[in-house]
DNA sequence: CCCTGTGAACCCCTTCACAGCT
DNA sequence: AGCTGTGAAGGGGTTCACAGGG
């Protein structure tokens, strides 16, 4: 077991989805062996960036014929932790946090979302897409019984902290926020911010600017 | 008129929209000067970083009472473009689509998803949420009818490289990219992506090597 | 005094380039 | 010969700290 305390940077985190996705693909092909700059060029990075960020976990490479496909793949679950299934919440059964409940590559890379939640009493008791939604009040509970240690947040702005909250003291830590609004992130925990009309914005500013390659 | 020519970091530009969301919660408020200490504050990052960000553009903040919060407003919302209504064709009319055809926050921020497309001839002439789905064939015809300047891919992986292509030559340049497939992008275009899956798996990777704040 | 704007230091990530191994 | 892993250099963004102005 490799307790990794020398701290990685963020962005090589980044990438490592997009090489353990490359990594799957080749695997399907029955590739078994890759070289750095074969792997860096379907990543879209330079193959020295390749090597560095597979440097930050100690990791070896054969050298004589490059990486080991599968091995590394499995590595990378590891590292990634989605070698095993993880149960994730789901707060907001608004037209966003359905599409979620529907989204394929959530059970494909071991994220189950198990547990809907929703403030609406008309929603509350509904199953959506197998999934059935539980009343806020219930949080606490229902999370502790599901062993959630993720939350998707895809609802309304309001008392969107104090939720927060909550879910970290009954446990969860890890947040996938889809709400524009700033959230404190609990000690010990993680927020994932996706704000997808900023990114918008990011797009309209690139494209009014002009565009440097 | 200041023609930004000096380029801009992209963390700035990220934060931007930040900026813009404090300062119309505080304009909405009825405030009208702020420092850059208690502007910083709301936003979550340091003042000196602020300062820095707005340097960028070459604002001026009055030195005896700070900044305008009315008229930081407006020149932000200027230069990310969002001070007029923009054109988007949403690609795929799954339930990601549909979400996007239904959320708040794009129309309040100036982006209107006026047409949509989908490959399957089940959805093609069906209207979602008052916009019309076009069949893919359309897609440059429909596309400069409506004067579409960016583009929201929600659809499958087949083809997805082909169609930025074919909407790159229509004139859509930007894109907002849910597909989790690597997208070269078209000269003078830009992408935004955005993996939803990916996203979960950093937060699983912080989960389990502990957290530093 | 206390604010903004900014040179300069600092830090972290990327890129280069090569030693070492096969 | 050719590839990996890695010191060292480079570059870009953040933070410090202060000059300058009301």
């Amino acid at each position: 077991m490799v307790m990794p305390e020398r701290k990685v940077p963020l962005p090589t985190v980044q990438r490592l989805s997009v090489y353990r996705k490359v990594l799957e693909e080749l695997h399907r092909d029955g590739v078994e062996f890759v070289y750095s700059q074969q792997l860096a060029d379907l990543a879209g990075v330079t193959s020295a960036q390749l090597r560095r960020d597979l440097a930050s976990f100690g990791s070896f490479g054969n050298i004589a014929r490059g990486y080991n496909v599968y091995q590394l793949s499995r590595t990378m679950a590891r590292l990634l932790g989605t070698d095993r299934v993880q149960s994730v919440a789901l707060i907001g059964v608004g037209d966003l946090g359905r599409a979620m409940l529907s989204y394929r590559g959530f059970e494909e890379r071991g994220f189950h979302i198990a547990v809907a939640f929703d403030l609406d009493a008309e929603k509350v008791g509904r199953v959506y897409a197998g999934r059935r939604c539980h009343a806020m009040t219930d949080l606490e509970t229902v999370v502790k019984e599901f062993s959630v240690k993720i939350a998707i947040l895809a609802c309304g702005p309001q008392r969107l902290q104090v939720t927060v909250d909550r879910l970290a003291s009954a446990g969860v830590k890890l947040f996938l926020n889809f709400v524009p609004k700033r959230v404190v992130t609990p000690p010990d925990g993680w927020v994932e911010e996706i704000d997808i009309a900023a990114r918008l914005e990011r797009l309209s500013f690139f494209g009014q600017a002009g565009v440097q390659e």
